[in-house]
RNA sequence: GCUGGAGUAGCUCAGUCGGUAGAGCAAUCGCCUCGUAAGCGAUAGGUCAGGGGUUCGAGUCCCCUCUCCAGCUCCA
C-alpha cells in the first residue's frame, strides 16, 4: 500500500495522504458547491456507495458531493434526525426500546418500544429536547463493531438484536431493509465487505465533544449510515405525530409506537413544506364535497357509503357517460346484474372461502330457501352471463362490460372517505378469450386506460405496476403464470408505460397490473387494475367450443378502469382542488345581472346557453355583484357572466373564467360557440392537478 | 382489527374552576338595486355523537358504544 492515494471528480484528479477523508477530498478537488450532508463514492470495482463525510476514501475512488437540498441529501440528513430523535426520546423516555427509523418520502419515522403511547405533548417534549441536543454540535460517528460486541453492546435492545439475527452475514443494510428482512442483501458499505472472516457491524455514535476537550457518547445506534457529520448540519425540522405500527409490519408482532417528522435542508424549505400540507388539508375531497356540495356521508348512512348529491351526480355522470360510450365503442356488450344473489353463488366462486369476512353477513329469508349476499363482486354474473348458452370460438373474446356497484365489509379501520369505502361502483368488464388473445386484450385494456386518464386531466399515473405470483397460496399452474405474468409485462411494454414488478403481490388466482394516483396529501390509491384469471373459469367450469369442435376452457381477464368510480372522483376532485374543467363542471356557466332591471336580459343569455347544451344558472341581482361574484368564485364555477345596460344593449356578456383573465363585451354568440366547443371536445387544458389551486386570486378568503 | 387524536347550530369554531349554550358564515324575512370576491337589519336554528355513572348541578369529570381523521395491518 503506498502513503498516498490518488481521488477523481469529474475529470479532476488530485493525490492526498492515506486516510484523508470524503471532505477532506472534494476539498481538495474543488468539488462543493453548495451544502452537502455526504458523499458518492465510486470504487475502482465500480461499486457505487454513499460515504461519510469524515470517512477515509480508498485509493482511486471517484468522489461527488451529496448537496443538502437533494432527494438523497434530505434522505441523509432526515436519517440523521431520526437518530436525534431516538437520542431525545431514550433520554426523556429511559428504558425506550427503540426498532427502526428510516427516512421516508418527505420525512422519516422512527419506532419505539416504550411503556405507553405517546402524546402530543410527549411530541413536544420530545422536539425540544431534539433542539436541545442539536445545539451540542453532536458528531455522527461511524465505527465497525466486531459482531459478538455489538450484540453485547445491544444486549438490552431486543429489537437490534433481532436485527442482527436477520443479517447475520455481517452486513447492516439501511433500516428500510432490515424491515423486509426477506429482502436481499445488497451491497455492503466499503470496507465493511471484507471477507467475512471477521464480521463487524456498523455502529453510529452521536459524539459530544465537552469543553474540556474530551468527548462522551451521547448516544449509539446499529446503522448502515451515512450520516451528516454534526447535527449542525440539520438545520430544520419538526415532528408530525405519532401512531401504532406493528413490529416488522406484521399484525402477530408486538404495536410499537412509531413518531413521524420532518426535515429539511432550511428553515425556509421546512415552512414551505409545512404550508404545502396545509393547503393539501384543503384540497380533501371531503372538504370540497361538502363546500361544493358534490356528495354527502351522513352517520346515518353507514361507514364507506356516499350520497352523491346533485351537483357530484353530474360530474359522475359525465364519467359513466364517457365510459359507457367508449366501452361500446370499443367491443364491449352491455349487462345489468343484481346487486344480491343466492349465497350459493359465491361459495362456488370461492369468495365466500377466501374473503367470507370482508363480505357482508348473510340474508335470512324464511321463504327463498336460501341466504341471500350483496354483491362483493360482479365476476360471478357476468360469467353467468357469458354461459347463459353455448360459446363458440367466433365470439372471442367476449366483453362483458357494466357499472356494477358492490360491497365489501371493509374492516372498520381501512374505511377512509370515498377513497376506500364499502359500497362503491366498479366500470366492470370480464373478457372472455383465447390464451393467445390475453396480451392483446390486456394491451387494448392499458390503451383504454390511457385514453382515460388523458380524458379526465389525471396525466401520467403515479405507478404503474405488475404484481406477479404471492408466495404460499394461489391457485393454477407454473404454466399458467408464467403465460399470464409474461402476457401482462409484453402487453405494459407495449403500452409504453414505465411499470414496476412488484414480486408476490398479486391475486391468489392470477396476476395482475394495476395503475396508482396519488391523492390531494400524497397517498397513492389503486385505479386502474387489469388482472388474468384461471380460478373462476375453472370454478364455474366454462368452456367454449373451438373449430375442433371440442370444448376449451377460456381465459377471463377482469378489468376496472375507473377502478372504483367514487374512488376516482375523489382523486379526481383532490387533483382539480374542485374546480372541474368545464366539460365535467356541474354548473358551467352563471349568469349575474348587475340589477333586477337586468334580470331578463340574464334569462335570455341563460336560455341561449342551455339551447346550447351549457349548464347554465341565473343568480338574480337580490344581493350585491360582489356578493354574487365572490360566491360563483367560491363555487369555482367555470365561468360567471356579468350582464347590465351596456351588455343588454350591444348583446354581449362580460366574462369572467375561474381560470384567466376577465374579458369585456364577449359577443353573446361568440361565446356560446366558445363554450360549447370548450364542452365538446371535454377540454381539460385551462385545469389539471399541476395549477388547480394555485389560481384564484384570493380563492383561500373561503376558509 | 390495532395505536393515537377528534366529535358543540347546515359549515368553521368559541365555551374559563362543573353552575343549565355563543359568534361568524349559510338559511329565512325585510330594507337596499348599474358594474367584478362579503351592503344593512331582524328572525329562526342545539337531546353539546349516543348511552350509563359521579355530583345539588355535567358540553366540561369517569366508563361503554358509535362515527370521523392520521398511521399500522388488510385490500378479491
Amino acid at each position: 500500500m503506498s502513503h498516498t492515494i490518488t481521488v477523481h471528480h469529474g475529470d479532476a484528479s488530485v493525490q492526498l495522504d492515506a486516510g484523508a477523508t470524503a471532505l477532506q477530498a472534494l476539498k481538495a478537488l474543488e468539488a462543493i458547491r453548495g451544502a452537502i450532508v455526504a458523499a458518492e463514492l465510486t470504487t475502482t470495482d465500480g461499486t457505487r456507495s454513499e460515504w461519510d463525510l469524515d470517512r477515509p476514501v480508498p485509493d482511486g475512488a471517484t468522489v461527488a458531493p451529496v448537496y443538502a437540498d437533494t432527494e438523497q441529501g434530505r434522505a441523509i440528513l432526515r436519517h440523521s434526525t431520526a437518530h436525534l430523535m431516538a437520542q431525545a426520546v431514550t433520554d426523556l423516555f429511559p428504558g425506550a426500546k427503540w426498532a427502526i427509523g428510516p427516512p421516508i418520502e418527505d420525512g422519516f419515522y422512527y419506532d419505539f418500544d416504550v411503556p405507553a403511547p405517546f402524546t402530543p405533548e410527549d411530541l413536544e417534549r420530545i422536539e425540544a429536547r431534539m433542539h436541545e441536543l442539536a445545539r451540542e454540535r453532536q458528531r455522527y460517528v461511524r465505527e465497525e463493531v466486531p459482531q459478538p460486541a455489538a450484540r453485547q453492546e445491544f444486549a438490552d435492545q431486543p429489537y437490534k438484536i433481532e436485527i442482527m439475527d436477520l443479517v447475520d452475514d455481517g452486513t447492516i443494510l439501511s433500516a428500510v431493509d432490515t424491515a423486509a428482512p426477506d429482502a436481499p442483501s445488497g451491497t455492503a458499505a466499503g470496507e465493511g465487505d471484507r471477507p467475512a472472516t471477521e464480521p463487524t457491524f456498523t455502529v453510529y455514535r452521536n459524539v459530544r465533544d465537552l469543553d474540556d476537550g474530551s468527548t462522551e457518547v451521547a448516544w449509539s445506534d446499529l446503522c448502515r449510515g451515512p450520516h451528516v457529520p454534526s447535527t449542525e448540519r440539520i438545520p430544520a425540522f419538526k415532528l408530525l405525530r405519532s401512531a401504532g405500527a406493528y413490529w416488522r409490519g406484521r399484525e402477530d408482532q408486538p404495536m410499537l409506537q412509531r413518531i413521524y417528522g420532518t426535515a429539511w435542508e432550511s428553515k425556509k424549505a421546512l415552512q414551505a413544506h409545512l404550508e404545502l400540507l396545509e393547503e393539501a388539508r384543503k384540497r380533501d375531497h371531503r372538504k370540497l364535497g361538502r363546500d361544493l356540495e358534490l356528495t354527502h356521508h351522513p352517520d346515518e348512512l353507514g361507514p364507506g357509503l356516499s350520497i352523491f348529491l346533485p351537483n357530484g351526480a353530474l360530474v359522475r355522470k359525465q364519467m359513466e357517460d364517457w365510459i359507457r360510450d367508449e366501452t361500446l365503442a370499443r367491443g364491449y356488450q352491455p349487462v345489468y346484474t343484481p346487486h344480491v344473489a343466492k349465497e350459493d353463488l359465491w361459495r362456488i366462486s370461492g369468495h365466500l372461502e377466501n374473503y367470507g369476512e370482508l363480505m357482508y353477513p348473510g340474508m335470512e329469508l324464511d321463504d327463498a330457501g336460501a341466504a341471500y349476499r350483496l354483491k362483493p363482486m360482479n365476476c360471478p354474473f357476468h360469467i353467468l352471463a357469458f354461459t347463459s348458452r353455448t360459446r363458440s370460438y367466433r365470439e372471442l373474446p367476449l366483453r362483458i362490460a357494466e357499472l356494477g356497484t358492490v360491497y365489501r365489509y371493509e374492516r372498520s379501520g381501512v374505511v377512509n372517505g370515498m377513497l376506500r369505502a364499502r359500497g362503491f361502483t366498479q366500470d366492470d368488464s370480464h373478457i372472455f378469450c383465447r390464451a393467445d388473445q390475453v396480451v392483446d386484450e390486456v394491451v387494448g385494456c392499458i390503451a383504454f386506460a390511457r385514453d382515460l386518464y388523458a380524458a379526465f386531466g389525471l396525466g401520467e399515473p403515479s405507478r404503474v405496476a405488475v404484481s406477479t405470483r404471492p408466495e404460499g397460496k394461489s391457485i393454477g399452474t407454473d404454466e399458467q403464470w408464467a403465460y399470464a405474468e409474461k402476457a401482462l409485462m409484453e402487453a405494459a411494454e407495449r403500452s409504453g408505460y414505465d411499470y414496476q414488478v412488484d414480486a408476490g403481490e398479486g391475486a391468489f388466482y392470477g396476476p395482475k397490473i394495476d395503475i396508482h394516483a396519488r391523492d390531494a396529501i400524497g397517498r397513492e390509491w389503486q385505479l386502474t387494475t387489469i388482472q388474468v384469471d384461471f380460478n373462476l373459469p375453472e370454478r364455474f367450469d366454462i368452456t367454449y367450443v373451438g373449430d375442433d369442435g371440442q370444448r376449451h376452457r377460456p381465459f377471463m381477464v377482469h378489468r376496472a378502469l375507473f377502478g372504483s368510480i367514487e374512488r376516482f372522483f375523489a382523486v379526481m376532485v383532490e387533483s382539480f382542488n374542485g374546480a372541474f374543467p368545464t366539460w365535467l363542471a356541474p354548473e358551467q356557466v352563471r349568469v349575474l345581472p348587475v340589477a333586477d332591471e337586468f334580470d331578463g336580459y340574464a334569462t335570455e343569455v341563460a336560455d341561449r346557453l342551455r339551447a346550447a347544451g351549457v349548464r347554465v344558472h341565473v343568480e338574480v341581482a337580490d344581493a350585491t355583484l360582489g356578493n354574487r361574484i365572490r360566491e360563483a368564485q367560491t363555487s369555482k364555477v367555470p365561468y360567471t357572466l356579468v350582464v347590465g345596460g351596456s351588455e343588454a344593449e350591444a348583446g354581449t356578456v362580460a366574462v369572467r373564467p375561474y381560470h384567466g383573465p376577465q374579458r369585456k363585451d364577449v359577443a353573446l354568440a361568440v361565446f356560446v360557440t366558445e363554450v360549447a366547443e370548450e364542452i365538446a371536445t371535454k377540454g381539460v387544458d385551462d385545469a389539471g392537478p399541476d395549477d388547480a389551486g394555485v389560481h384564484a386570486s384570493g380563492e383561500d378568503l373561503d376558509a
